[in-house]
DNA sequence: CCAATGCGGTCAGATCCTGACCGCGGGTCC
DNA sequence: GGACCCGCGGTCAGGATCTGACCGCATTGG
């Protein structure tokens, strides 16, 4: 019955909304009888929602935290919030939940209004780039890729070698991995009837869908593992930066997250932090905003780029 | 009935994790005949959740973009993810979502399994401190707070006040607030029988549900418009700092986000960026890694901070 | 052309839902 | 302590709904 599974969703929604709800309250807003009202909650606790209640004239019900996640009914506020958030992390400002952000995403998207999808891309644009180094991710294309990939569908895109070719691709995406700083796609190119990998950053613009595909399955069943056989080495192997700071590791530390950089004790008022992945620009403006005495050790470019800002900044 | 809410429910779940599904496919996962998918599908059509069906051999049902957001069924990853998301919006990453990040964060928290609430956790620990400068966010807490707020639930924390004074506080909060890059609660303090507004990161540690409270309006009807009377003028009124980099404008503009700084130009080759809020370290390091010249205008104590700056690298 | 799929009508039996009672027990406030 | 409010659950009866089993039709892709 579309009435009684209908209300059961508002109810949920209801609970969601505000922590405690009186029966009465509940039934004038769905307009029924208080003893459907319990009838409902009895459903919704045997369906594995836990509803607390409590009798007496201050009592009321609401939902606590169980053992699966109930869905969620959020608002267009809080939907627009969720998405900024899932871009936000998509982009890799945390470590360890890239790739479930994107799939998360494209699950979100394929069932974003319109209007809501407009507000979020509004306020992604705000967020542009920060960091110089870091290649500019598109958390639409992402989630558009990651679609594609989940869903078998083929992709058509430009797509610029490193070579600065630039060539048309039709393939059928297999999944989407991300290494370090970067995100690929591992997907079966129709025109070269071949398994490529793309850097996601190096496609031009939007992937366009292509109709259906065929599922695929990447060769060896580990993507990430298929990323990394394909790189050049070069790519594949992150360069950390170093660098020496005058003060005990144990202060440094708390000022460091540890996904980004470990720090070693060098001595009792020294240590040295190095970068988990790839040191970039980011790691000189931490470091320096740390405001201890500190000395760039490896590699040499880091040493340059150091240096080069202490000359912009020394000019004053 | 349970069974048939649970299918519909089931069914909604099915068609986000992929795009397209077959009636009989459908029919064998919920272990039902096929003309009842068919059925189950109107009824949540007729709920408003547009299901795009094609017909022939490659045909199937799949779920579109409507009026309004369907309930979003994630699972454990992915509500990891979303959560870890918010958190990070919450803390002020990008402008505008802050207040509305920190509700559907109070929402999912209310009723995430605990097993989750744990992985959310020792993810959010990465983030840690970043920005050096600005107040330190617990998101956790300012989620406990929106709760409490939302509920007419009363609190109970330490608080130290600006000249480091403790006290313990009872209040019934009305409303959370983000101006600039701090978060204050406005709410009655039972103790003082006044109103209060408290700085969040001047709370120590959690604060503890304290039973039952009132509801209570903000006096005005505007708690934005509240904390800023009650700011300190100080505290108010955020110090920018501005820089002079000899570079035209939107060469710059594209490297800055808006949110942070904006830019103007100044002549043809140079331009001037002011920071949107007060100025931190940050801003010097940031402006002095785009390598181009720069000249810091003011305030004073920022050109302090700059030539301090660049001691510490000067210590190659 | 054939196979697979979505669509919708109809039927009959089983099932379920709802509102209306009722009394019980537990909490809160006066 | 007592009044009151609320959650809980049993029972009943009428009405609505659901399900599976048919059926034929239209559309798509190979």
């Amino acid at each position: 019955m579309v009435t009684t599974s209908a209300r059961l969703l508002a109810l949920l929604s209801l609970l969601q909304m505000r922590r405690e709800w009186s029966g009465p309250e509940l039934a004038e807003r769905l307009e029924v009888g208080p003893r459907t009202i319990r009838r409902d909650i009895d459903k919704l606790r045997s369906l594995g929602y836990p509803i607390e209640a409590a009798p007496g004239v201050a009592g009321g019900y609401r939902l606590g935290a169980g053992a699966e996640l109930p869905p969620l009914l959020l608002d267009d506020a809080e939907a627009v919030a969720v998405a900024v958030g899932l871009r936000s992390t998509a982009a890799g400002s945390i470590a360890g939940v890239e790739e479930t952000s994107v799939r998360a995403l494209a699950k979100l998207e394929q069932v974003l209004p319109d209007r809501l999808r407009r507000r979020v891309r509004a306020l992604g644009d705000a967020t542009a780039t920060f960091s110089p180094d870091g290649p500019r991710i598109d958390a639409d294309l992402l989630a558009a890729i990651a679609a594609a990939a989940r869903d078998a569908r083929r992709l058509r895109f430009a797509y610029r070698a490193k070579d600065d070719t630039e060539s048309r691709r039709e393939v059928e995406p297999a999944a989407v991995v991300h290494t370090g700083y970067r995100w690929y796609l591992v997907a079966w190119d129709l025109g070269r009837a071949d398994w490529r990998t793309f850097r996601v950053d190096r496609i031009d613009g939007h992937a366009t869908d292509a109709g259906r595909g065929r599922r695929r399955e990447v060769p060896g069943g580990d993507p990430a593992a298929f990323v990394r056989k394909a790189l050049r080495p070069q790519e594949a192997t992150p360069v950390p930066g170093r660098m020496r700071l005058r003060a005990p590791a144990d202060v440094i530390a708390k000022r460091v997250p540890a996904r980004y950089a470990t720090v070693e004790p060098d001595g009792d008022a020294a240590c040295i932090v190095t970068t988990t992945g790839s040191w970039s620009t980011e790691f000189i403006v931490w470091m320096a905003t740390l405001d201890v005495d500190l000395e760039v050790l490896d590699p040499p470019e880091l040493v340059d780029r150091a240096r080069a800002v202490a000359q912009r900044l020394r000019a004053l």
